[in-house]
DNA sequence: AATGAATGAGTGTTCATTCAT
DNA sequence: CATGAATGAACACTCATTCAT
């Protein structure tokens, strides 16, 4: 009986979780094909395939889920930036760590939804999604932070950081927009072009 | 009699003109505030102090109001910008004109919008605003001629013009927040960074 | 002076007398072509070429137009409908002038319209006509009188007043669609159809 | 557990049948008083004691509202017609049955308002409800082919087939104006009517 | 009188949220 | 907990009518 009622107890905690996730994946898709303001709950529950009731035993509404994929993002993110963090020492290697960590981060997004989106002809993604903005806002502050430590005097670090974030961000929604996809390359780009400008920037062949 | 027909016309056409500038600048703050998706056609209308009846009689939806102030941004920004690249030779002076005239447009609106809500404890503005959009874009598509243009072999030339507007963007963004407001030192700072990277930044004093 | 002011008002009133009835065609185009539930007063408004307040001043509302319409249509069909009753003395012959008379009536209005409306692909027009609505109350009363007077005992008077109508009304109706049009071939159809039946009915040759 | 789902099915099932109901029931009644074109979704709304989100949670709109109810009428007329064509060979006895079938579908339709409606002081009803107007459609249809099949040469079958509806709606709408209902007398005197005009009309008693 | 812009109640419809089952 | 129908405020937009000019 015991038994019976832990696996039970199992079944449901297993079931409440697997909803969890139809909820944060149908909304994942929807964010990011009709954005934000345009989706409704009712878009999400009906890619969720779970009921309306249901959606609201698990979020309080549209605004609680976006924060909820964009805490996920963050908490996946994390080891990312971590990882490619770990030898940095000085201000150009912070900068191609943050960036790296970011468009590889992006460039698994945008995996993992085109497999989940084979057919279907999507819109824009990418952009807009939760997790993103989320991880956008991790680097700003990375970004800030290694600038205020590593950057010597007279420079405008605020207009910096700011400068880095836009361009990683505006290159980041590029690269995932051509094919192959090369991070690689869009580091490369950011970082030489963030270190040295127009003159440093690297030479593509052909 | 016709002293009596002139003055008619004139009150009229006098109201009709403040009605649509009501419109128009209710919708700016409107669509600044809280975004185009976000804003309703009852936001405006309760703002401009006119009734919804009104508000159609000027114009057809809250798209056409919102064309309606891009137009007019884009059309009071084109003497700036050719003002600015008169005797642009060269690719850094043309990026420097276009930045320049973007941050001298923005600046202005900003001042506009000063002074008119001295009062009201406002939200992001300018950002959002249709007029910044519309410039945004003819910067935009200055900035893909003149690379195309003047841009020897081998940069990456799409992500650069990305980048190049991303960050005028940012700094236009963040420039207006200053005291006191700055636009040679704003464009100065995205200059450089673009022609030099870091290494190349402007130094401030003290 | 006096002459002046005469004519002056004279001008006034033959204006009056043409915006009346400038409101007037209006509303019985629009009223043909949409019917009287989906015209609106600004429907008729735009076709006069008169302004909103103009209409007014006029009229009290769209119902007030349609009577006017229908008064109109009262008025014109009277003489029609006495000259044809002249010398009438039997149930027969009050049946065929009453019937003849309002088909009379339709088809001049039916005319008077196709004249008007030269190029426009215009809708049904007829049937919901406030003239026509009007005179056929008027044939209406005529029925019911002849049918209390000359029709000895025992038939079903109102049942029988009510198809007569019916059939006027409808034989109208399809007669103006008919090229060419022929009140005479209509009339003799409804009156041998009421007399005496189908077996009674004119052949058609052919 | 199975009771319990069970219940629980059937209940909202239950509900929903007689909120459909009570929706198609307010239409009819509003459709029948106003008129489909004057009725708004609101009145139909107001009337059936639901909310606005309710109707639209069973119809998309007025015209489907309508559809519904008109194809309720056609299909609960279908059976009656039929049973009454059934040992119809001629032109007279097919005309009986139509008219006569018809008759009998608004004496039941009009009995089932009498019984609903015990106190509100209605107005036209019968004319203008959908599912009239749906049957009546169908008794045209009738009437068109077996003119065109049963009656030889030379007749002018659509204007008596025009005729011959005419009269059976016009008959139909005053029969039930009547007290006592009698649906039997009605058929008489439209298919005599048209079998032998006047002479040919039943005598009344009395 | 004539004008036509202003008004606001009214229209069809959607949607977040609740709650009986 | 899950369900999905019910709710009613909100939306974009129309229109009869008024009224300053």
């Amino acid at each position: 009986m015991a038994n019976v009622e832990y696996l039970f107890a199992s079944k449901r905690e297993q079931t409440k979780l697997a909803n969890r996730l139809a909820i944060l994946d149908a909304a994942r898709e929807v964010f990011g094909e009709i954005g934000f303001e345009a989706a409704t709950v009712r878009d999400i529950v009906r890619r969720s395939g779970l009921s309306v009731g249901a959606f609201y035993n698990y979020y309080r509404s549209k605004e609680e889920v976006f924060e909820a994929l964009a805490d996920d993002g963050a908490r996946r993110f994390r080891p990312i930036l971590e990882a490619q963090s770990a030898k940095a020492r000085d201000f150009e290697s912070y900068l191609r760590a943050a960036v790296g960590a970011y468009f590889d981060f992006v460039a698994g997004e945008h995996a993992a939804w085109l497999a989940k989106s084979k057919d279907a002809g999507m819109l824009s993604q990418a952009r807009g999604t939760p997790e993103i903005l989320a991880v956008f806002d991790e680097v700003r502050r990375v970004f800030a932070d290694v600038m205020a430590r590593d950057l010597s005097g007279g420079v405008d670090i605020e207009f910096l950081a700011a400068s880095c974030i836009a361009v990683a961000r505006e290159i980041g929604d590029r690269m995932v927009e051509r094919t192959p996809l090369d991070t690689g390359a869009a580091t490369d780009f950011v970082v030489n072009l963030i270190m040295g400008g127009v003159p440093n920037l690297p030479r593509m062949k052909g």
